[in-house]
DNA sequence: TCTCAAATTTAGTTAAGCCTAAAAAAGGAT
DNA sequence: ATCCTTTTTTAGGCTTAACTAAATTTGAGA
């Protein structure tokens, strides 16, 4: 089984896994969109991961895909890889935030066990990446802990940001620009219901920041 | 052009230039060899390699390949990561001397420049690396020092160990275990001339340590 | 319920990089 | 100079993971 676990199959499971998550299924198209394929070439590779010993993923026709307890193991340990990376490209080799995913997306399907086990003992064994996501333990249990999404929250309420859930570097850098990281506290100060736009002002910062609807379901956090 | 630099290809380019140093030229089954494919496929791959702009390699058929500048390039570039790697792995991760090979030949082909620059600072821009082969510098010059093969040596010869050029795991630990590592220092107190065993005392250590022809001949010194 | 656009699958290709088997070239020994 | 072994190349095929184009299914709106 070690040898069809190619880094196409392990980019696979990874977004199915991904998309699982925030919608319970993952589309055809939206794989394709995430991994930049034609969805013809999504078809073709959900058929394969569901005719391996054991299947990787479920998957009924014109249904969308979940994975099996086997294809999440395979989803967790690259996850573990890549979030353990980010951090340590952070860390230890001084890159910024907005830098990390990218190279994390291409070591996390070649470093071995070894490496894996060297980078998170050289951290502390921590729990939470830098965007603030959890870390997958060595066997595989996601430390979870009780979030919500900012657009949830309105004015007067208090939270601290816990989990940015996006890859775009320009918009990284801008948040991070304006105080919008992991663990910074915060006060809802304003909220237009008709475009959904919320007003933050970060603790420690003078000027508030406006924040859309798109970015607002991205981001998460931990009430105060 | 940097489309076809695949891993495949940065293995042949590798293994095309060490054989060059050795043998002046890389023979169709050398590289077989090495790379562990039928030599058929080596053909293929060199003519590929022939075929494009700029062409990377130089190749007579029957007469074997050696590197164009262009293919040197990229091959300095992959021994460059390598090497860094193997500092990286072993001075930072703590990985052993017979572990960082392995892992290393992966990483390689994967990491970014960046990666490559900040490995380089964090370990203070080194010029060698642990097996004592030298690093190429980042515009891909070979910081290179006179050594010579070890089974150039003769009794009462003194010299410290520079490089060992052989990739085999056990034996590397072998070496190892009898102090057989880059700057020793060491007299040479035997030879046996029908077998071309050489017999060295190591610098502090109690007892000496017979070598075959076929590891003196991979393993370079300096003479003192 | 019908229709139609969007989503998905099928069918047929392509490009890498490997393989085996067989043919051909090289080059050392007699 | 020829033979014979070793090396190398040719020819034909396989697998993986992508692609395009065409056919089919789904499900939302009228």
């Amino acid at each position: 089984m070690r040898d069809l676990l190619t880094h196409a199959v392990e980019d696979y499971l990874k977004t199915i896994y991904d998309l699982s998550l925030n919608y319970g299924r993952a589309s055809t198209t939206q794989i394709a969109d995430v991994l930049d394929v034609a969805p013809a070439s999504v078809t073709g590779m959900v058929k394969k991961l569901t005719g391996t010993t054991p299947p990787l993923v479920e998957y009924q026709k014109h249904r969308g895909v979940v994975l099996t307890p086997d294809g999440e193991k395979v989803a967790l340990e690259i996850i573990r890889h890549h979030r353990l990376l980010e951090l340590f490209l952070h860390e230890t080799l001084g890159y910024s935030w907005d830098e990390v995913d990218a190279e994390a997306d291409l070591l996390e399907h070649v470093i071995s066990d070894k490496f894996e086990q060297r980078i998170a003992e050289v951290l502390g064994n921590p729990t939470h990446d830098p965007h603030g996501d959890p870390i997958p333990t060595r066997d595989l249990e996601i430390p979870s802990h009780a979030t919500l999404c900012l657009s949830h929250l309105r004015p007067d309420e208090r939270g601290s940001i816990q989990r940015v859930r996006d890859t775009d570097p320009e918009l990284l850098r801008y948040l991070s620009d304006h105080g919008v990281v992991p663990q910074a506290s915060f006060t809802v100060t304003g909220f237009t219901s008709f475009d959904g736009n919320l007003t933050l002002l970060i603790d420690g910062q003078d000027k508030p920041v406006v924040l859309g609807t798109r970015i607002t379901q991205q981001i998460f956090v931990e009430k105060e």
